[in-house]
DNA sequence: TGATTTTTATACTGTTTCGCATAATATACA
DNA sequence: TGTATATTATGCGAAACAGTATAAAAATCA
């Protein structure tokens, strides 16, 4: 079979641009959804308008439709993105040998400097946000929180389990129980962030509650 | 001096109704107050509509405009409104004289009361979705916000001091530190009722982290 | 009974909202 | 060079929105 045209093999890096066929798009998707995200996390669901989000992304209103879809399907791939993001963020120290309270330290420090940055004001924890708001009514949106929630507690529950293992914490210590306090201090301190509360006293609240989880004589 | 009318001397009685001059009102503000706390808790700020709050109540924009002022000001008073039951539920406990343990667990238990409730899906914690909106816009509403959690850590304190003076807790326990680890379980099961966790999810939490705060062997 | 007062009921105004229809523009392909 | 394709730019349209103006209704007071 003869082969009509030759499709150039498609290169594994993501630099290639594969020449798309009409006019090439003025904006770049990632960088838009991004700026979509920051408008989500500074102002919610309901309080941002599509032409909050056209403005910021500088994408017209149908291109933002054809690009992402509605705005309940914007919001979701934005939810998306931050999540990846703070995975991102988060994965190293997680994932890492670190002792635990050192672990823990890095850990709250890097969710301070995400719930902490704005412009306009601590964007706090998106997560948290959407479960306050979105998350009630809509299943698939509740889906995703739960999916959030659960994702934290685990990674916090083998960090725990790992240190007892390693004989850093009281053979007493519930690794489980050890790891939802952990997940609720991550969630005070973005609800008290998100309420302006100083990074001093959210340092403090961490460092208090580290002191209970994993107190410094064994 | 003549007095020209003698002014009734007004009964303390709070049933006593003043006779007031023109039309009577078709509502009662206090139960349409409460109409309107339900809808914003169950919609949030932005999302709630005055033609949504107009069909709660039973009363007209007019109405609600003279009695309550404008959306935002009702929305302050019904936060206000929530607050006040939420202490009233709470205040018995807080104030009681029981061992710590159990009186956290009344704590817990009355929190989840509130938190659940709700015929369209739980309510959560009004304070803690408000600081995650309208508060970091709003300096008045974070103002509110702020107070509402200074005064549940308070309170915590005051329990936690107070047991370990009774040598419930051990010498070494530091009643500040647990009052916010005692507040951050508040937030995280408020956050989590919120997305639907079923009950007995957030008693489990709430149990480990009772005996993390307040171990049985003293 | 008639005047005054207070609330209710209706409807209006100007703005904002979401989603889409249409036309112009810029590229690749033949 | 002309055609097909994909995107942008403009703007329409119906609905929802917050807040208010105006008139009707229901009470007290004289």
């Amino acid at each position: 079979m003869v082969q009509k045209r030759q499709k150039p093999p498609a290169a594994k890096s993501d630099a290639v641009e594969p020449k798309r066929r009409g006019r090439p798009r003025a904006y770049q998707p990632e960088i838009a959804l991004g700026k979509a995200l920051d408008l989500f996390r500074k102002d919610g669901f309901a309080a941002t308008s599509l032409d909050d989000l056209s403005a910021a992304t500088g994408m017209n209103r149908p291109s933002l439709y054809g690009a992402f879809g509605d705005k309940r399907e914007l919001y979701i791939k934005s939810y998306q993105r931050y999540r990846a993001d703070a995975r991102a963020a988060m994965i190293d120290i997680f994932g890492g040998q670190l002792p635990i309270r050192q672990r823990l330290e890095r850990i709250y420090a890097a969710a301070l400097d995400i719930y902490l940055s704005g412009e306009a004001g601590p964007r706090g924890c998106f997560t948290v946000m959407t479960a306050a708001s979105e998350a009630v009514a809509d299943p698939d949106i509740r889906k995703l929180v739960l999916e959030g929630f659960s994702e934290l507690d685990k990674a916090f529950a083998a960090c725990f389990r790992l240190a007892k293992e390693n004989g850093e914490l009281s053979p007493s210590a519930d690794p489980q129980v050890l790891a939802l306090l952990a997940s609720a201090t991550i969630h005070t301190i973005a609800i008290r962030a998100r309420a302006q509360v100083p990074r001093k006293e959210l340092e403090a609240i961490v460092k208090g509650a580290i002191e209970v989880m994993a107190p410094a004589n064994v």
